[in-house]
DNA sequence: GTAGCTTTGCTAACGGTGTTACAAAATATA
DNA sequence: TATATTTTGTAACACCGTTAGCAAAGCTAC
């Protein structure tokens, strides 16, 4: 009984092994050097050992995928958390928004990267639903008793998704050194400022 | 004179030849199987010759990646061409610029893909002036006179690109046909639309 | 026309990738 | 201790980008 119980154990002793060795790597070295046979290098196990834990490459960047969701809504919960009315909560998620995706930014190029490996695995994701859920909250407290018909929230949902991962993706082209140069009151935060300010406005009146 | 006029002639021939194959399989099967040997086994040369036209892969990558601004740039031209207000020109280029991305999206897979080659080469592709002025020329227009102390057309400009670009990365998350069920009247418009809206308000008023 | 030079193209290799069939070693069970 | 089972490693397959070296073809000059 307690023999299978320490193997369940070992196995996912490798399994977290692996999965730290990847992130370890893709941070230090970037995604091009992502590659099963460099983890296994690197946890001193045999290429198929990785195969017994995972089917194959696209299942550990799906782990990796869900993982940067989870991240995303707690952020996003975290940064609701303190602020009482709806638009500085709004205000408070896009500012966190941005935040996580230059700060955790190889997160961020493996979950919204129109990049070939990650489109259709993209559906397999339910940890997307808690940034929709975070988001949706606030938009439906935002909008005045007097315009609940004609705002859908849903819909509210998609924009402000669509003008911040806009914002973040159009900031993230060009090299990284700039981006931290940006990131604090130069253009790139008006810009946001300005559309967050729109998106609000859009809601209440 | 003529001899090497038609080895140059050839030469560039055997170029367009390379250019072409690539992007047919491209078209067919997908980024992912955009490979030399692929492309010198279509064209029937051998691997070597595709190195004598471009320096490596990302070079011809690079060469698409300008075609599909040149592309862009020609169809918000095209866009504008036909409206007289500038509120309507703007409107027709953003909804030129969703039917861009989607009828030509391997295009735009390689333009605004966060993946991994073509970050670093983006900064070479003069041809996204094309697509700049052609918004910024419309964003001035709308300004109202008593308000171009207060709009920047260039930080306009990113934040119209932005919702753009995060609408149309949003929905190709997905599988493609998905994507075309949602092109026309879908939800997917109706944000588009919304986000256009507040947009323009955002500047005129 | 032939000798020499230049250009052109191909073969074959190097080092890398994901993936898997199969054998060996380690472990548990009898 | 011998057998059965599970775990791990070796080595292969089929790709990939890239390049060195060599053979063939074309052009130039005598």
């Amino acid at each position: 009984m307690s023999i299978t119980d320490r193997r369940q154990r070992q196995k996912e002793e490798v399994r977290t092994l692996i999965l730290d060795a990847a992130w370890e790597m893709v941070v230090t070295e970037g995604w091009p050097s992502f590659s099963i046979r460099k983890i296994a290098d690197a946890i001193e196990y045999s290429v198929p050992v990785i195969y017994s834990h995972f089917e194959n490459k696209d299942a550990i960047l799906l782990e990796f995928n869900r993982k940067g969701f989870r991240l995303l809504a707690e952020r996003m919960e975290k940064a609701k958390s303190g602020k009482e009315y709806p638009a500085a909560q709004i205000d408070a998620m896009a500012h966190a928004y941005w935040d996580f995706a230059f700060t955790n930014y190889q997160y961020y190029q493996l979950m919204f990267g129109l990049g070939i490996p990650t489109c259709e695995t993209a559906r397999k994701i339910p940890e997307m639903n808690g940034f929709k859920d975070a988001v949706c909250a606030s938009i439906e407290a935002l909008t005045p008793a007097g315009r609940k018909a004609s705002v859908d929230p849903f819909l509210k949902y998609q924009s402000f998704w669509s003008m911040l991962h806009g914002l973040v993706s159009i900031n993230m082209v060009g090299n990284i050194v700039e981006k931290q140069a940006s990131e604090h009151g130069g253009l790139a935060e008006m810009v946001l400022n300005d559309v967050i300010g729109s998106f609000i406005k859009g809601i209440v009146s």
